[in-house]
DNA sequence: GTCTATAAATGGATAGAC
DNA sequence: GTCTATCCATTTATAGAC
């Protein structure tokens, strides 16, 4: 992948999770990057194709985080808090308020091709096995408390969080810090 | 207000659900209601005065529903599960996949106008409260049982299931049923 | 790879007749 | 209240020169 086009799908990345994939325009990446519509469209033909390549590029980085987490030495209990804390940093980073890309184009559904849905569901599934799988070692391990599927209670899990974030938008961090608060009393444990 | 005006808002209201109100377009309204674009400047000039008049009539249909669940006779532990039933419905119903309008235009939030920000946050309100109320009352009567805050729960139980059902739009309605087993054990209840 | 120029379609919005 | 007609800006996208 060609610096340009990385750099290129980085700005649709920030965009997407600020304004959402179809109400950002090429114009948009063209003032930021410097460069005319017309060389975007030289490196990704249809906004579809952009599309296409920054969900490629999410799928890697999130089983690359995904892989990072669960090969370094640390236990469940210190893994969900990475995995809290990465959602937490995700609204406070920001100059302008960013929710999860995913949520912004799940949120965007009917409005985007049918190729983007599909790899939407692949980005869904690697959070969805990675929660569970540390709630299951966790839970195995006497560290993690929760009644039910670990599956189910991912699933519980990431809603809970992708939807702080996007209420926080109106709520401030507040529906965040508070949610993981009580996500963590949902796993037996004690938020200090 | 007028019926013709009452059928718009519906009809936007719908739209908001499944595409989002920066995707919608009057022409779509247009289509809908067999009546031109002009015709529906008459009734909202700009597209932000449709955006308020929706969520004028959001907020009375929330104040409306809220005031209806709490002066019933029912137990917290009833009201909490006609909450939970609202959202299950609102992926099952639909023919095209809507979401919690709410969520759809805080996913939008820097692309609608301030106008209606304002007016999201009431609605964000209403919510919240309502689910606090419930929490409280159920854990006073011993119906109800969990740690923490009831704010900071219900804040995290709404993300939960506006999450969710955003969620199902991947993953089926089971995203939304699990989310409520789990939602469920954190009250200290079995879900059968 | 980047540019200018331009096409074709769509979006929000207005003027004025009926 | 609804229509036709029209305006202007924006958006996606292409052709072709450098």
């Amino acid at each position: 992948m060609s610096d340009r086009k990385q750099q290129i799908i980085e700005h649709a990345a920030e965009l997407v999770a600020t304004v959402g994939f179809d109400s950002f325009s090429y114009n948009d990446l063209s003032e930021r990057l410097g460069i005319t519509k017309a060389s975007l469209h030289h490196h990704f033909p249809k906004k579809e194709d952009l599309g296409l390549g920054l969900l490629d590029q999410m799928i890697a980085f999130k089983e690359q985080k995904r892989d990072e987490l669960l090969q370094a030495g640390e236990t469940p209990l210190q893994r969900i808090e990475v995995y809290f804390s990465f959602y937490r940093e995700m609204c406070v980073d920001a100059e302008c308020s960013q929710i999860c890309p995913v949520s912004s184009l799940q949120a965007e559904i009917n409005v985007i091709p049918a190729s983007m849905r599909e790899k939407l569901m692949i980005l869904d599934e690697i959070e969805s096995r990675l929660v569970t799988e540390i709630l299951s070692q966790g839970r195995e391990l006497g560290e993690l408390k929760f009644l039910g599927e670990p599956e189910h209670h991912a699933m519980m899990m990431i809603s809970a969080i992708k939807g702080a974030v996007q209420f926080s938008r109106s709520h401030g961090v507040e529906a965040v810090d508070n949610t993981i608060k009580q996500l963590k009393y949902s796993l037996g444990l004690n938020p200090q």
